[in-house]
DNA sequence: CGCTCACAGTCAGGTTGTCGGCAGGTGGGG
DNA sequence: CCCCACCTGCCGACAACCTGACTGTGAGCG
């Protein structure tokens, strides 16, 4: 269903969570520490939700949400704590919390709150500044005209438009639009972007892609 | 900030919510019955988020909910009810609710609820006076525009405004804007002040940054 | 089997934006 | 008044990006 990166220190909890998330149809980023959640969530890494424990051994977790956020990991956030007070969720959510979950968990419970979650930022969009996507034929609608596009260049569209208006990074393209693991040249992305920006063009499509430098790509 | 539409049949409860709510500085739409909120939320109704009890004198909160949507009302919703069960929860989420809170609710954490709700389809971004930093579209907006930021401006950028009012010296903007260890003289800090101010002034930005002589910079 | 076509990926050359620094001007504090 | 920190305009180097042409591969077809 989607990539959940799991940041939770204690055994016991991390093995009920993994189990049950697997089982539900995700893939995991697992990280044990602070430290080391900040280095396999970063900004690229494909993550559509982020599991997150606030006692974690060597820092807060609210600190570590707000670091990965300061470097554009923006994957919605539901803290998973033994911490229930009031005071607590609300610093939580100030710290850019999406959900809130209080020790002892019901993992069913937090299996929904997840697909809430994911749900939330995949529906943003089948149609995007008069642009229509229809996965089906394999093509773009415009006002105007219709173009139709490869697998790949599909796919690529797709995850770019798939976020109106935010920058997607070209390993974010990459990883969206090729199966794991494989490299392709900086240039073959290139070259993608230019076919599609191509036949955009051909239908006089309203909005484009537009590339920001140092970072990836963005529809306008 | 926001327009909420609130379905809640018990008086006591509903004063606390509307008093609360009013007093975050939203706005309301009252239905006491499942019926009244059919009429009331419609699709054409402007409603940011919806919060809505189950246990309604005439039906389900659920099933309202999912006329609602069958109608095209796309809101979040927040049911906030007395069904605690985990089977409850789910069975809230399967009839397409975005969080659920069991009464007794404690509303600072039922506003801070709303508020995760009503961010997400608007704007993101921790904002500073009147200046909003953008890290996942690499770019600052204020309420006259937005421009784009390379990424080395944006790093400093983000580390100056990071504490608003307090000034921010040299050593630390070069330690957050560029690679450990690596040597920038004082004039490339500089340049890129004057880059970022000059984007700032194009976009009519309220606070700006002020040179604090021998030390660094500061947002005011 | 050989031809054609569509698609994926590469290469080389040109173009542009970003970075970092220079040189000269400006202004405030001693 | 002088010095130093900072501002400003400008320029060169370099990397990122664009572009058009080209190669390799596999499917479909007579």
């Amino acid at each position: 269903m989607g990539v959940i990166g799991v940041c939770e220190d204690q055994e016991a909890i991390r093995k009920v969570l993994l189990r049950g998330l697997r089982g539900a149809g995700h893939d995991l980023i697992v990280a044990h520490t602070g430290a080391e959640a900040l280095r396999s969530f970063g900004a690229d890494a494909p993550i559509d939700v982020i599991l997150m424990d606030i006692g974690l051994p060597d820092s807060d977790g609210r600190d570590v949400v707000q670091a990965l956020k300061s470097v554009g990991q923006d994957a919605p956030v539901l803290f998973l704590t033994a911490l229930g007070d009031t005071r607590d969720k609300l610093q939580g959510f100030a710290a850019g919390a999406d959900d809130y979950v209080v020790k002892p968990f019901d993992l069913a419970e937090v299996l929904a709150r997840i697909d809430v979650l994911t749900a939330r930022r995949g529906s943003r969009g089948a149609t995007v500044g008069g642009l229509v996507l229809d996965p089906v034929a394999h093509a773009v609608r415009s006002a105007t005209g219709e173009v139709m596009l490869t697998p790949t260049e599909f796919r690529m569209l797709a995850a770019i438009t798939s976020r109106p208006g935010e920058v997607v990074r070209r390993r974010t393209v990459v990883a969206a639009a090729w199966p794991d693991g494989s490299y392709v040249s900086e240039n073959t992305i290139d070259s993608f972007i230019r076919r599609i920006r191509t036949k955009l063009a051909s239908i006089d499509s309203p909005t484009g892609i537009t590339t920001v430098r140092g970072v990836g790509f963005r529809v306008s």
